[in-house]
DNA sequence: CGGGCAAATAATCTCAAAATTTATGAAATT
DNA sequence: AATTTCATAAATTTTGAGATTATTTGCCCG
């Protein structure tokens, strides 16, 4: 006899058979979180998603505790989980905090410039220019995302920088600062940031990392600002 | 009736009473990773763990889970959990990482310059040196190690940089890069830090950042260095 | 030697109930 | 009227034994 479905899960997640159940639904609530479908603040009972996703409370506690660590979810002793609460001042420092970072493994990565990091480059820069923004047409099958090759853009513009520390903290401000971006992508105006993508990388091919850190800078301020310039940033509704 | 005292833990983690024993398994095997009392590599069986802290397993797989985010704890599905593995490559990556995070931070804390930075930073190397770094003699009561102190000087030299992240980040590599100096600890010679830090210290004060980053990158680095001469770097011995 | 197979071991998950803590709101007090 | 106290309800954490699934081990045989 072969392991239960879970459909609730198995739908996106069913890769590996030998994944636990822990790190299934430490996935799904990752990307609940991410992406948004999971409001700030609210409260996550270990009960209610043991009902929705049809399994024991262990491997739903588990994929919390996980969680908790990455900033994705907030615990209280004795109060259990919510998800993390979100505000202007947090994606402010967030801001900050990848300016500073990215900037210098920008700048580390152009000083050691090698010729994969620049190939990766120049390939990822090319599939994000070529994905459509729409996120509602049908991908054709095997396709990616525009986000998921946003994400492999900027992972690839510091994947130079000799440090698996460096990049694996540049993907986790990454994916905190996406989740801000998707939590008010609902309100805000698409903006062109082909243009900006491609100011970096050529500054980038020519070895200018002065500038290189200037425009990513830029970049990041710039989606700050246009975050913070939608009018409803939700405010952690309580639950 | 009150609680039931867990003797193994209450020892040093009986602080607050509302702690669970999640959390207060989790303080105690992060302590004991950081301390290098537990080696990288040993395997972390939950049943083990159960029986040496007289509690059930589902507090001990929590706590687990919630190192495995932080990286002290390495998991692989379906084959447990274990003290994360520790590596030359690794280290020289995190040195790395630090010189360019810290780095900047620092840059940013001179820049921004204000009072409270400066005099926490004063107070903080004020306290350090003081503090005596054996660790044989019995502390006065309330009195903190050179081990804490140290923590608190590198914390408040990046405190001044206005952004929360940058500091948590800061604190994480400060942590992985003191469980090197302390699995390294029992063979290398003892090192006169103090000149190191209070030029640092000396640097911010005069507003110098250029110096800054360079004696605090050479700082990092003479670590590296001190780490790695020592003899016998233990290559994470299975179990 | 190496593949295949079964038993032993280990890890994960289940389930229901107990222990503990926090939240709620009515009653008593100031 | 405001505050405190208390009993009860609700939620969270923990237990513990057993079921299930996966991995490892050791053995046999070609």
């Amino acid at each position: 006899m072969t392991r239960k479905i879970k459909s609730t899960l198995s739908e996106t997640e069913a890769k590996k058979p030998s994944m636990t159940l822990s790190t299934a639904v430490y996935r799904e609530l990752r990307a609940e979180v991410l992406s948004g479908r999971l409001k700030p603040g609210v409260k996550l009972r270990a009960e209610d998603l043991r009902k929705r996703f049809n399994i024991a409370s262990s491997p739903i506690r588990e994929a919390l505790n996980r969680l908790v660590s990455e900033g994705f979810v907030a615990l209280e002793d004795q109060k259990g989980f919510r998800v993390a609460p979100v505000s202007e001042s947090d994606l402010h420092e967030l801001v900050l905090a990848r300016c500073a970072i990215d900037g210098a493994a920008i700048s580390e990565s152009i000083r050691r410039f090698d010729v994969p990091w620049e190939e990766g480059l120049v390939l990822a820069l090319h599939r994000l220019s070529r994905a459509s923004r729409q996120a509602d047409e049908q991908l054709p099958a095997g396709e990616m995302s525009w986000e998921t090759l946003h994400r492999e853009f900027h992972c690839a513009l510091v994947s130079g920088c000799g440090s698996r520390w460096t990049r694996r903290i540049s993907e986790q401000l990454f994916d905190a600062a996406e989740r801000y971006r998707l939590l008010a992508a609902q309100q805000i105006s698409e903006r062109n940031e082909l243009a900006e993508h491609q100011a970096i990388v050529e500054a980038c091919l020519s070895r200018r990392p002065a500038d290189a850190v200037d425009l990513l800078q830029r970049h990041y301020g710039m989606t700050f600002a246009v975050i913070m310039g939608s009018p409803a940033a939700p405010a952690a509704p309580a639950n």
